[in-house]
DNA sequence: TATTGATTCAAACGTATGTTTCAAACATAC
DNA sequence: GTATGTTTGAAACATACGTTTGAATCAATA
């Protein structure tokens, strides 16, 4: 049996991370600055100082570890979404819907909670999450796609209320350019404060997330143009 | 000397298509389909049915190979919004400004028309275009970098006059974020028609672009949101 | 302490990659 | 027709990768 399972809400018990968390922490590290395929179990397993070979027994092979890796990150921003969600339903008055803007947020905002529970730095964290829904051969692990499918499912349906003069299937679509723009956002953000920069320093976290939200309400209440 | 440069828009001499092109379009279509890193140069000089020697000898290396396949890419669609531009600005009343909708139109329309004098599918086709700019490791060709600058800067000059109650920085950021709603849907785009799909076929080309700049067109729009 | 099962370790395996080599084939001009 | 520069061809090179192996080590139990 194994010391760890790979455990989401670990209480961080004083105890020496196991070989397991160790190769864990390594990997999310190096998979944010180089890219999933790109790093080799021999720069994890140096970096994490552990074995080459134990990747292969604590995990089974390489892809299961990236899968492992996602799932890490990914889980409890879906929690926090539908969390978040929960709440403003709950909050609401009967026969009303929740505001576009309150939706959106709730939808892009707890990637920054994850941060902070996160070890990575930010612009590490953002790579990582970037790469975990851009990367062009990347597969969703088996256990993340009736999560996403819960995730759009329950976001359409409050956007759909929020806009009901939109057609269902355009809410989805919308959605899904939600989440374009901020992935590739996510991906260049060291681009995107380059050129920012000039005037004082990067932008913070909320402030680039605020443009994000700002943009995306624009797009998602924008009027449908007729198709001839 | 080489018996065909990397000719842009070569009037496509009846001629029989030298080494160098077989394996430049045999190369498009492999990158396009599985992405720059996972192709090796055996499959593709098995696909252009050249020897694996050839892609060295005539471009160097994999690396000046991926840079000839983006180049040949790119190119003619920056070249193409620049005209478009131009055309635009040429026809505008003095003192006035060109809608959003049309600059727009004319940053993202250009990668449809590309598609008709490209030999791939239009599926193959975006899917290269996205990976062009998404590739996790993608660092943009040395020939390419000022063809852009031109680019962003022309648009969002354009669109700094189109919105002239916008900072000129969140100008640029929307631009980018723009860039990234497309490219994120170019690189997803059968997940996204696939979905849609339960209703007749996919949409058509012009659809999905139509609804795309819709959605930016509000996004570019969008009010700002004061920061606390 | 002796035994068992889990874990670590160094080393090797098998395979795939980009690149290089150098001789053969080809084309072109003298 | 011979000489010259270019292009092709088959083979090998060097390296890197994910994975496997089997012995050594550790931890806990009886």
């Amino acid at each position: 049996m194994h010391a760890s399972q790979t455990n989401l809400a670990e209480p961080a018990p004083a105890a020496d991370p196991t070989t397991k968390d160790l190769i864990l922490f390594a990997a999310e590290e190096l998979f944010a600055a180089e890219g999933f395929e790109k790093v080799s179990l021999r720069a994890i397993t140096q970096a994490a100082e552990v074995n080459l070979a134990s990747v292969n027994y604590h995990f089974g092979s390489k892809d299961a570890l990236i899968d492992a890796v996602i799932e890490n990150i990914v889980t409890p921003i879906n929690r926090e979404r539908l969390h978040r969600l929960d709440s403003l339903e709950s909050e609401l008055a009967p026969d009303s819907a929740i505001a576009t803007r309150d939706i959106l947020d709730a939808f892009l905002r707890p990637l920054v909670v994850a941060i902070k529970e996160s070890d990575l730095s930010e612009e590490m964290f953002f790579r990582l999450m970037g790469r975990c829904m851009a990367e062009p051969d990347y597969r969703m692990p088996e256990s993340l796609i009736p999560q996403f499918q819960e995730v759009v499912q329950r976001f359409s349906d409050a956007a759909a209320r929020a806009l009901p003069k939109l057609p269902h299937d355009l809410i989805v679509w919308r959605l899904y350019f939600s989440i374009g723009t901020l992935v590739q956002s996510l991906m260049h953000i060291e681009a995107l404060d380059s050129f920012s920069g000039g005037k004082s320093g990067q932008p913070s976290l909320d402030d680039l997330l605020t443009r994000i939200i700002d943009y995306c309400i624009g797009g998602f209440e924008a009027p449908v143009s007729e198709n001839k």
